[in-house]
DNA sequence: GTGGTCTAGACCACG
DNA sequence: GTGGTCTAGACCACA
């Protein structure tokens, strides 16, 4: 289900953060939608609780998710997310790897297909 | 000329692995011309030669530049990176990048402006 | 009437004391007024009788409440807050906070906007 | 020097941040200045490094500090604590705090001065 | 049972 | 030597 990579250069808890961001992203996990419980989790996943909620944590800063102690941990809205992530620093990471994947033959074509891919994911959010 | 940024949270090689790739894509690098030494770069930018050293090799194993020992690194003719460096993996985080952009409001509009303008420095060959 | 926020960071008893707080300072709860039963404002709240309780002990042990067994909740006069909570401290948390303010751009005209507005409030007794 | 109360009812990390900031907005740390290591300033307060890591991190997170790799951690720019923090928060807070004060009678008088002062440690800048 | 804090101690990545 | 990650395991605050 997360297949993560405990050999991978980017650490675990990273590797979290950007499954859940893709997953409430895909509206896969919806708005107020409880999250797995860190040590639920982390028994899943067979990692160190600390692990877990560090990402939990970093999900929090960036807006995607909110936690309460004792109940538990939500996806947030998205104007929360907004709020918190600055678009032009994202924008300049894609300019950059956008550069490079047209060097090495990624073709216009391709690239729009995928935009349109997400768009039609991103569309069909259900009630917003 | 290299404009590092000591702040900047990535490392200062992979900022110039960055770099150097970006110069190449644009080809104001050109296949086989030769790179500055690793000494007189770290010189001349006041930072250790083994961070030097240690771009130089990331640049090597991404095939971006080869080097002759006894002579020095030199830029690699660009089959060579398309050997080394799969399409697959950057797809995977330019649609990563791109859903997240999406999600926050990048509009299509924007992304394909981007595009031509990365396809025209990239078409025109070398003209700075 | 209350508007809890069940997504906020701090914990719902502690929203309670505040709010609690709020009505009492602007005199919306005038002295040994009767607060609601813990049961029934659980059952209004739809939460825990637990949390409800807590925060009425809580608004106890800085004075702003007086509990008498067998017959509940009433607001304590003035003087039994000041008694308990140090002024300093609120004090010491106001400077802190203020300098923080002040340090990102908030005005002193702005601040002393704030401030006169509170002044009325409290000034006016009981009106609404 | 950091008179830390381990026994308060908020977090040491916590309280380390609020110290930091309180250097920082004074003036007393300069722009790009370093802070003590991880692991000195916890051998210093015989606390744990995570937990020093745990205020630095956070403190990177508002924009406080930035942290390299093998370099340190040090004072940010003041413009990046404005990018990543929001002062409708702060305002929000600000006014909380303000009314209980003035409740328990703090007078306008004593406000200003607190504000005054403030304005002067803000003011002596040096160079900004 | 839920999130949050803290410690002790190990190992990695960077310069 | 610097920050960063991870584990194991303890204890607290909240509902």
């Amino acid at each position: 289900m997360f297949d993560l990579d405990l050999r991978s250069r980017d650490p675990i808890y990273q590797q979290l953060v950007d499954k859940f961001k893709t997953l409430i992203i895909n509206n896969v996990l919806e708005t107020d939608e409880k999250l797995p419980s860190v040590r639920t989790l982390a028994q899943q996943l067979t990692i160190n609780p600390n692990t877990i909620q560090k990402a939990y944590r970093e999900l929090e800063a960036q807006g995607y998710i909110y936690s309460v102690k004792g109940k538990g941990s939500f996806v947030a809205p998205i104007v929360d997310v907004e709020k918190k992530v600055s678009l032009k620093e994202i924008e300049s990471d894609l300019k950059k790897i956008l550069q490079e994947a047209m060097f090495l033959g990624l073709t216009k074509q391709e690239i729009l297909a995928m935009i349109d891919e997400i768009e039609q994911q991103l569309g069909r959010g259900n009630d917003s």
